[in-house]
DNA sequence: TGCCCTCTGTGCGGTACCTAACAGAGCAAT
DNA sequence: ATTGCTCTGTTAGGTACCGCACAGAGGGCA
């Protein structure tokens, strides 16, 4: 490698931007925006129309299903390995969930029009978007399968993963209470969970952070949804960018009132 | 209307093909094979490439994930408003779940390579693809909401009106054993929720046949799971084809070895 | 230092679903 | 009619997760 686009400020790319054509990559440069997301910032409110395509680099998102009363459940992760708000390029833009930054860092973003335009005129794209939803929809139904048949055990050691893959840390910030959220289920359950855990020197839980510290066996404690789906995102989405070191000054945070899924336990999206 | 394409041999035709533009129709028309698809039927493995994409008009598919113990769920239903096969579109030739005829009736199909030339060389087909591809990853996503949150009773109620939608009689042909492994629930659960649904009034039960007498109440008794992922699919390909009455021959039973979905409860996919 | 608030740990009762085993009811073929 | 099989109905006991209520522990801040 790599014939691969460099980004002005960062080295460790977006996957997707990077798995790009390189003569597509010059329409593409033009159009994108830099920015940082802070945590619990939401890019596209479920059922409206997002006003951008982000792109993260070391932002995490967690795309999240509500049901009528409110309870919530996510169903994919998206982080340097995808794009948010892929309703735009499908022509139906606006989607049912809802897409909530999970971990703060930074993205690109375009512009909703904007991604119309370069998708429209530019053939090549499509190949790669194409096989990304692929990507996504087997992840979805992972999440399904999952929901379905594996213990609360499994579908955290699972969720873990996900993070652990889309972080350079062994370190996930998150307290029991947002996993909880996460996963749709109760938050003593997780508690009894990571104690297991911890105890059996998998991780370690400190108020609001989770250290891995043995990610083989947490792969061993996990069902198989965790590699089927990563598997399927290996095969279709193979380029991968050497992930380099990171840092970026923190952005300012920016409190969306709509939704606290990252704040305390009693009024964290119950 | 209408400036539909009209097809030979159905007055019920698939939405998908339906909501092509006319200009496209022409090259599609004359790679189309129409066939008759037998209950059991396994029209695409897990994992590999499908030699067909699947333009169902009777007939309806379903899309199940397997565990690695060989439980099943059904993660989507597809009948004469969708394709089955959209990987060959997306790029990804295989897919990681199994597509299995669960009403026997007519498809058109059209080969692998030519699903790809078609596609590669017409623009405005994509348009059509992309948004069902939305509203695939909607009914994918919600069943898994479905999975988390809600009853079984719920979920039976959900799936009768998936299949009901997709038939032109009140009448389907499932054992509960079947509906069981839809669903990924034990059968006695089925049974339970199944005399509750009769006591009511709201169904009749007889050895492998469920007749729904009271739609409006399945649709109250059901989650709003129903609702959010048709309402996406209304959204997305608005364009409906009056659906004619309709009778074809059945087609030559070809039981496919290697899947007895349909078969007895004690060897049925467990 | 002490206060406050968030986060984590624990106990108890309830319930929805599961595993397992079996009994009766319809249907078909001999 | 008898036999055989599939499908439906029923029972009993176990378990994983839920709802609720509360106790302790850690960290920030005055």
């Amino acid at each position: 490698m790599n014939t691969l686009p460099r980004q002005p400020t960062d080295s460790r790319q977006n996957q997707l931007l990077a798995a790009l054509p390189v003569a597509e990559w010059g329409r593409w440069r033009t159009q994108l925006e830099s920015v940082d997301l802070a945590r619990g910032e939401v890019l596209c409110e479920s059922g409206s129309t997002p006003a951008y395509v982000y792109f993260p680099t070391t932002a995490i998102v967690s795309l999240l299903y509500l049901t009528q009363e409110g309870s919530s459940s996510e169903i994919a992760v998206v982080g340097n390995d995808g794009v948010v708000g892929i309703s735009l390029f499908m022509g139906g833009n606006a989607t049912p969930n809802l897409a909530v930054v999970q971990h703060a860092g930074h993205s690109y973003r375009l512009r909703a029009q904007e991604a119309r335009n370069v998708v429209a005129r530019s053939g090549p794209v499509l190949g790669v978007l194409l096989r990304y939803m692929q990507a996504m929809i087997a992840q979805v139904a992972q999440t399904a399968m999952c929901n379905r048949y594996h213990s609360i055990d499994q579908q955290i050691c699972r969720r873990l993963l996900l993070g652990l893959d889309r972080l350079t840390t062994d370190e996930l910030p998150m307290t029991q209470q947002l996993l909880a959220n996460l996963l749709g289920v109760r938050r003593e359950g997780v508690t009894a969970a990571a104690l297991r855990l911890q105890h059996d020197g998998v991780i370690r839980y400190t108020r609001g952070h989770i250290e891995v510290l043995d990610r083989p066996r947490l792969e061993q404690r996990t069902c198989e949804c965790y590699a089927v789906a990563k598997k399927e995102y290996d095969r279709l989405l193979p380029m991968r960018v050497p992930s380099g070191g990171h840092e970026r000054k923190r952005p300012a945070v920016v409190h969306h009132a709509a939704h606290r899924l990252m704040e305390t336990a009693s009024c964290a999206m119950q």
